[in-house]
DNA sequence: CTGAAAAAATGACAATCGTCAGTTATTGTA
DNA sequence: TACAATAACTGACGATTGTCATTTTTTCAG
């Protein structure tokens, strides 16, 4: 169970520091940020921003999933990605100026820090090593949905499931996988029907299991295989 | 025609530069820039940067236009983007430390200028008017990514040929769109010969004329509410 | 623990779209 | 100007995938 107390988070002590921005490119002192950032409890299918809105600041990611989405002309959602621990969400539109282009949701219970618009441009005026890391990692998420777009332009379905599943497996780690088929859909893009016929396929394939809502996979080689590459 | 010299590229002359990040947000000297770059002259489909390679600077262009494209397994291209006068471009992977996630390649002939990775990254840790231009244009470009996979994955085909014709046309400006065919279908993410069909369609409806390579809009309206916004 | 609501699953069917094979038109160059 | 190479176009056909309607299963609040 998390701590919904929002006292003990700690930038110190905090578990996700290692996979972040501040852990791996950010020398300063770890209290530097806890005197900044204050911290909530999301439940689970909360949202954390607003399409449309104008950011307030930056999300650090400490504890559970964060869906980042787009929607198309009828509603439907299209997930752009999906941030774990110790990721950082919300600062593309406090450079760009203009209000979020995508919603961010919680997938499940969250803890998740918030840093003010003010302290964080200050952050990244005043430490090269951090802004070199939030530069690197914009560049490097440019190169990603390249091939994002050349996915979902080319590949079938079938193929772009695979190659999903891939890619959620390495998001979970040794979590099992666990979104609702919607979700998984509109990360795939298809429909929820299709989807749901696919991953019947794969488990008579012997490729994954299903208990219920969670995904194993079994056979990750042959996911590679389908993926085509 | 294009001057093939060489010589009298100046950036202080320079007509994209009003285009450009440089003129937008960069109040040093263009002679400073000057100094540093140097100017080629490209033929149609010449490459400028390629897939799999490590960046040396970054390109700036002075006229023509520049395709932007991954490769899928199979080789497929799927163009990204088209950059056009102004434009600076194969700066991201600069950052990221990364090969080039995409390749570039010219559309027509071209005036390019290049100016080193060193004194490109001088400029940026020594202007922050720059470097927060530079922040920007990628923040930007990662919102307009996010749309462009939404429209990918949820749009037909009959849809994302109405909404990229008006990408398309906007790139133009007053000239008329000059593709091959091949080129506009791996934009659109589709086989060439539906988007020949489909293209067809649109004339037959009065969307457009095809003056053989080069296509004219006729009813923008008509292309608006298809492509459903 | 139970019932209502939400999610998952299944079936039937049609339309979109890709593939292959071939023809016509255009372009660029000798 | 002619001819080879490239690009544009057409037709036929089937597989993939989306839609709609319905049933079964799971979740969650009371």
């Amino acid at each position: 169970m998390l701590d919904k107390s929002h006292k003990n988070l700690s930038c110190s002590t905090c578990s996700a520091r290692k996979d972040s921005i501040f852990g791996n490119y950010c020398e300063c002192d770890a209290t530097d940020v806890d005197d900044l950032k204050s911290s909530a409890y999301y439940k689970k299918n909360q949202p954390v921003f607003l399409e449309g809105s104008f950011p307030r600041g930056v999300y650090c990611l400490n504890q559970g999933k964060v869906k980042i989405f787009a929607r198309g002309d009828e509603g439907k959602e299209q997930i752009i990605h999906i941030a774990k621990e110790g990721e950082i969400i919300g600062f593309r539109s406090m450079f760009s100026e203009e209000p979020f282009k995508v919603s961010a949701s919680t997938l499940e219970e969250c803890n998740i820090c918030f840093i003010n618009k003010e302290d964080f441009l200050n952050m990244i005026d005043t430490n090269p090593t951090l802004r070199n890391g939030i530069m690197k990692e914009l560049s490097k998420e440019l190169g990603d949905r390249a091939m994002f777009i050349t996915n979902m332009a080319q590949k079938s379905v079938r193929e772009r499931l695979a190659f999903s599943l891939i890619i959620l497996a390495d998001i979970y780690g040794d979590e099992q996988i666990n979104l609702t088929r919607e979700d998984m859909a509109n990360f795939i893009g298809t429909a929820t029907e299709t989807l749901i016929r696919l991953l019947k396929d794969f488990k008579e394939e012997g490729i994954l299991e299903i208990h219920t809502r969670k995904l194993e996979i079994i056979n990750k080689d042959k996911l590679l295989q389908i993926a085509g590459k």
